[in-house]
DNA sequence: TAAAATAGAATGAACGCTCTATCTATTGCT
DNA sequence: AGCAATAGATAGAGCGTTCATTCTATTTTA
């Protein structure tokens, strides 16, 4: 351990990147509470303890502080999706079919999805956000089309296409008819899904043959 | 014609709804463009030629506006809604499907969009929102669900839920993938529809043969 | 002339952000 | 090791602006 110059530089930047990471947490925390426009810089600051001032030393603006906290939630979208891949590939429906039923019936999280519509909405009128969205969007996209590719389904891109419609629908009725029982819409779903995920067979469209 | 004070006070109150009117279509206008909460009171004064006091004499405040709207938007969602339910029962699956391709393509509606998840945020944080958002949804069921009743649809409840959910979910994929060609979602979705909506026949398991 | 319509200034709070001041900890020099 | 110099951490008041709303004054209409 020559390197103490570097061990105390990293040491401080780890410290900086704590404080960094606690005042995306508190930031999402509001957010999730009162929304992007809804939420001021003071509040988040007040909510990790901190003053505005010494807030800004680490955030550039409010504009960037709404970015970050974009882009780490999609980030654990993709770790997920990641986590989807791991299984042989004749398995893999089976895995997503169950994962994908697991991701309904458990989709509990509450404040996490509060940050999708406000996040949508936000990508609506400014470009930037909009960007990192579709950018995210793509890279889930190809992954998610990898693992169906290399399962046998045809037509994977379409496949992708819908699927992620039918999971971007969920939280819009989650929040549109609460009280409906996730049982229920699972039961119907799986063999819809196990039509849209079937692999190549005898018969089949021009995509395959 | 004999009330005519009735006359009058009707024409006084047609003018009054008029310009209600007309500040609702500009505020609609000006929250699609900046969000509920990017647009101020004055934006919307200006956008419809009054000043900022003379609209608070149309308007209790800006709740009451963000309410109008979004109740506005939803009354014009179930009369398109009605609109579906006129035909033959028997015709009314492929009309349905139809539609629904129509509705798939020509979705370029551009701030009637916006809206969609303006409401859905605020409706995550404001109870009086979420209130009508699932009071029209369930009215928006109801309706949909007896179509599908009438056609002879098995499980007519958990279908109207699943096909809400690709609904819910179109406009979410049409933010997060734009460049996506419509066409070729509206492909592979009609067979989806068509098993979802398939009346019931003579091989009827639960749910698959 | 009474009432309704309309305008726009005034209000006070909240906003995002910056600035300065203090305080702490590390570094270089002897 | 001990002190001075320096850099970073932190706080909070202050800036100019905008917000939603109200108030008062004026014009138009009945």
């Amino acid at each position: 351990m020559t390197q103490d110059t570097d061990r105390v530089s990293t040491k401080m930047s780890q410290k900086r990147a704590d404080r960094w990471d606690r005042i995306v947490d508190a930031a999402e925390l509001c957010f999730a509470k009162s929304g992007f426009h809804g939420t001021g810089i003071s509040t988040i600051a007040k909510a990790c303890g901190i003053s505005v001032g010494h807030l800004y030393h680490y955030v550039e603006n409010k504009e960037a502080l709404i970015e970050a906290i974009i882009r780490r939630e999609f980030e654990r979208h993709l770790q997920r999706l990641d986590e989807l891949a791991v299984g042989e590939p004749v398995d893999i429906l089976n895995e997503l079919v169950e994962k994908v039923v697991d991701s309904i019936l458990n989709e509990t999280d509450p404040f996490r999805t509060v940050l999708i519509f406000e996040t949508l909405a936000e990508a609506q009128r400014n470009p930037k956000v909009a960007e990192i969205l579709q950018d995210y969007d793509a890279r889930m996209r190809v992954r998610f089309c990898d693992i169906l590719r290399r399962s046998g389904v045809p037509s994977p891109e379409v496949k992708t296409e819908i699927i992620f419609t039918i999971f971007g629908g969920l939280p819009v009725r989650a929040l549109r008819h609460p009280e409906q029982k996730r049982g229920i819409i699972v039961e119907t779903m799986v063999p819809v899904l196990r039509q849209l995920l079937q692999p190549a067979s005898g018969m089949s469209q021009p995509d395959c043959a």
